[in-house]
DNA sequence: AAATCGGGGAA
DNA sequence: TTCCCAGATTT
């Protein structure tokens, strides 16, 4: 706490008291670097200066200003919580750590910090920077990538909270983990717990924290069909899988590179498309796109319809007709905006 | 307890 | 490539 005056940034969020501001920028920081959070925290509360203005929003607007930014269930569940404190909460957001827990989204971590940095309530948050410092400066070497660790370290970050000053404290603990306390590299020359770190003592610094190691990630191959008829574009809303909320292309799956013709005739033919073979176009080069659990290489085949799909059909796959401008406004992957942006 | 859910930056 | 980021929810 010593430290955190002389060397911690200049950040918006620590610049207010207002658990709704707090609230949306500990939801954008989930799992999401500051550098790269920044922007969008400035977005949202330019769009939604209240918990009312966020829960008035469709829920298709607040996932496009999400766009880009990943774990769209984040967004998904802000948009709940929004509708959720004003109409069940008079638009005040719960003042304790037990209550904040019930808000969807809102697990141990954001609840202790908008407890602890909006109203003063003495419980730690426990986030990766902490993990970190902890699993240094005591020596622990428990696996903090398994849930039974996370008591170990809660209790003791727990301990040393003080009482009268735990925002100070939360604050402190996960800058110097950011900054001085570096994952690689940490800059114990010129750390101030330098003395008292079991780690740097017994010369372990690059072997905590102990943490195993994600299994390897699959890889799904997606088979796009860009279905155009004059200047509008069949698009359909994801509903389950990946992008819950986002919106794609019809399309199909293979657990292999290539989609066969038949196979991509059988698809069509079960759209009843007809196509304007006139106007017929390659597929498009591979689209690599790489997700925390999951390699994705998409393919697009841009396809003329010679005729609208019927109604009845649009509304059993789940599609729709969009304009270019209506596209723009649409959520989509990042995978897909790259897409659109380049082709339509 | 393990799996799932994005995208980007740094080394 | 690999790691990891102000984690939460579902299975």
């Amino acid at each position: 706490m010593a430290w955190y005056p002389r060397h911690h940034r200049d950040l918006p969020w620590r610049h207010t008291r207002d658990p709704y501001a707090i609230w949306l920028s500990e939801v954008i920081l989930q799992q999401t670097r500051v550098a790269q959070g920044l922007p969008y925290y400035e977005t949202f509360l330019a769009a939604y200066p209240t918990v009312q203005d966020l829960a008035a929003a469709p829920e298709a607007e607040v996932l496009r200003y999400w766009q880009g930014l990943g774990y769209y269930s984040r967004a998904r569940n802000m948009h709940h919580t929004a509708q959720q404190v004003v109409n069940e909460h008079g638009g005040q957001f719960p003042s304790t750590y037990a209550g904040l827990l019930q808000l969807r989204g809102v697990g141990p971590y954001t609840a202790a910090a908008i407890a602890s940095f909006a109203f003063d309530e003495a419980v730690a948050v426990l986030d990766g920077n902490v993990y970190r410092v902890l699993a240094r400066i005591f020596g622990l070497h428990s696996d903090i990538a398994a849930p039974s660790s996370r008591k170990e370290f809660q209790a003791l970050a727990d301990q040393h909270i003080p009482a009268s000053t735990p925002a100070d404290f939360n604050q402190a603990i996960m800058e110097f983990g950011a900054i001085q306390c570096t994952p690689v590299k940490p800059d114990c020359l010129f750390c101030p717990l330098q003395s008292q770190c079991w780690a740097f003592q017994h010369g372990q610094v690059a072997l905590l924290p102990v943490k195993s190691k994600a299994k390897a990630s699959r890889t799904r191959y997606f088979h796009y069909f860009v279905l155009r008829h004059g200047d509008t574009y069949l698009r359909e809303r994801r509903e389950k899988d990946i992008w819950q909320g986002l919106y794609d292309f019809a399309m199909a799956e293979t657990t292999v590179a290539d989609l066969p013709p038949a196979e991509l005739l059988r698809h069509l033919d079960a759209l009843g498309a007809q196509l304007d073979t006139s106007q017929a176009a390659e597929p498009s080069a591979a689209y690599r796109h790489v997700l925390s659990h999951q390699k994705l290489e998409a393919r697009f085949h841009p396809m003329a319809l010679a005729q609208p799909l019927p109604a009845t059909t649009l509304r059993d796959l789940g599609l729709r007709a969009y304009s270019a401008d209506e596209i723009e406004a649409l959520p989509k992957p990042k995978l897909i905006a790259n897409y659109c942006s380049q082709n339509i």
